[in-house]
DNA sequence: AGACTGCGTTTCGTCAAGCGCAACACCGAC
DNA sequence: GTCGGTGTTGCGCTTGACGAAACGCAGTCT
């Protein structure tokens, strides 16, 4: 047919080999997952606000969106109104953890810990630079307390961070760590001491943290471990600090390695 | 050519057997998602098996597969090999579960059903070795129950109790479980009894109580469930026994099932 | 060993699918 | 009323996505 190059190749001007910065595939695709990631952060949002943070036309959006909305991955306030995330994603994730035996395996066990201490149980694993929140088990009260799933926590304040960076050797961690931001004045913010309590962790097979993320709140845990003996993730207890003082802490600590061996052991570690 | 979407009918659009896509939309988005769903299905695919479901080639499989990979919502097994979901998927769940709240989600049902049923729901979970009422939304009739919103109720002789129970395993029940205290003649106080009423309860999906706690009161509850399937809290309609005759007993357990099936899946869980 | 078959991956030319534009219906505020 | 804002909808144009075929690599059968 016609090759309509109103806009010929500007002799030598080569296209950039990669010019997505988003390393675009499909940019439809692209763009649609864009919505999504812009409505987990927003939480709620308009079409041409969409648009706008996108870049696209408000068209573009529009269908984009109706094509999330008709696989109810975000769905709509009201009838003419702002879209937010919808129930598809949770039947997604179900299915995410569902098929990871590490949760699987854990999810029993978690609960048991979680009645036993009357506290809330969380697993964690490694995932881009941060602690990444598989499954959350609520202890005694609210059961609508804040879920914590599929969030992302900073290593080094929290003890599943320490735990799984204990579970690195030097150059894994070195890849890992970021600037240390300060959260309380407990916090760990020098590389050299956090070395010091990851050493620590290591050899004592628990970490705790008191106050070090948030005021208030004190959590431990205990790494899971693969059948070659890797961390692969954490379990961890958490409450408010004033319910788990320090003659305390130390029952729950035995608890939650009890608990986070013997998910190791269902997982296939130091097994015969 | 092919009409986009006549009438979009975003509410028809279940149900579709075949794995066949499910239509309207951007076509390059819409098999992206199916490719999710199909994922969500079968927990691992390679790319042939995905672009036979989707009924597409392989290249174009492939190409929305590795754009979904860009960003983190699938992941595959080996360096060469098949694909299943990822952690990305996790984290537009934690934002999705941040605004959802059990209370929330499931007033409005809880109110229809009082509606319906012209008596007294609530809705409990599990804390502490009993049931926490959550929420109460009363009924027409004047005669009115108490409010029990906070109060902590005795699991084996209330119907929320035994729908609550019967979401635990065997680890849990123990744990859960203390003396069977007698509160009127028909209160279940042994543990072989308490344990094929639970089971019963379980094969059902619902769970009856006529005079057990309080001579007089009848009730009856149903489960409802997280994405994984767990049951996270019991929504009961209750009333003086006298209005609640057997017979009626059933129409009002079918009411109460609909109800808390409806708010499960708000909260995302899957079984349409 | 070698041929063969399956996989995931890559390249490339073609064409229709998706894009931006603009107009639309609707709502609330000045 | 007009204006500015929303989400929604046809419509041509072109860009972006598609399918066919080739490629590299692992197993596996002969």
């Amino acid at each position: 047919m016609v090759d309509v190059a109103d806009t010929p190749d500007p002799g030598g001007e080569q296209a950039q080999p990669s010019p997505a910065v988003t390393g675009a595939g499909v940019q439809s695709v692209d763009r649609a997952l864009g919505i999504l990631e812009v409505l987990a952060r927003t939480g709620e949002s308009g079409v041409t606000e969409i648009a706008l943070e996108l870049g696209v036309h408000k068209s573009t959006a529009f269908r984009l969106v109706a094509t999330l909305e008709a696989h109810r991955l975000v769905e709509q306030t009201a009838d003419r109104g702002r879209y937010r995330l919808g129930v598809g994603i949770l039947r997604l994730a179900g299915a995410t953890t569902a098929r990871l035996d590490l949760v699987q395996e854990a999810r029993p066990i978690a609960r048991q810990l979680a009645a036993d201490t009357g506290e809330t149980v969380n697993i964690a694993v490694l995932s881009e630079s941060s602690a990444l929140y598989l499954d959350q088990v609520a202890g005694s009260s609210a059961l609508q307390s804040h879920n914590w799933v599929g969030q992302h926590i900073p290593l080094h304040a929290t003890s599943n961070g320490k735990v799984l960076l204990a579970g690195l050797d030097d150059d894994g961690l070195e890849a890992v760590l970021g600037t240390l931001a300060t959260y309380t004045s407990r916090t760990i913010t020098g590389l050299p001491e956090l070395r010091a309590e990851l050493a620590r962790v290591r050899e004592q097979g628990f970490a705790v943290a008191v106050d070090e993320l948030e005021v208030g709140l004190t959590a431990v845990a205990a790494p899971i471990r693969n059948a070659h003996g890797d961390v692969i993730a954490s379990m961890s207890v958490s409450g408010p600090s004033f319910r788990l003082p320090e003659e305390q802490v130390e029952e729950v600590v035995r608890r939650a390695v009890a608990a986070a061996v013997e998910v190791s052991h269902r997982l296939g570690w130091g097994h015969r």
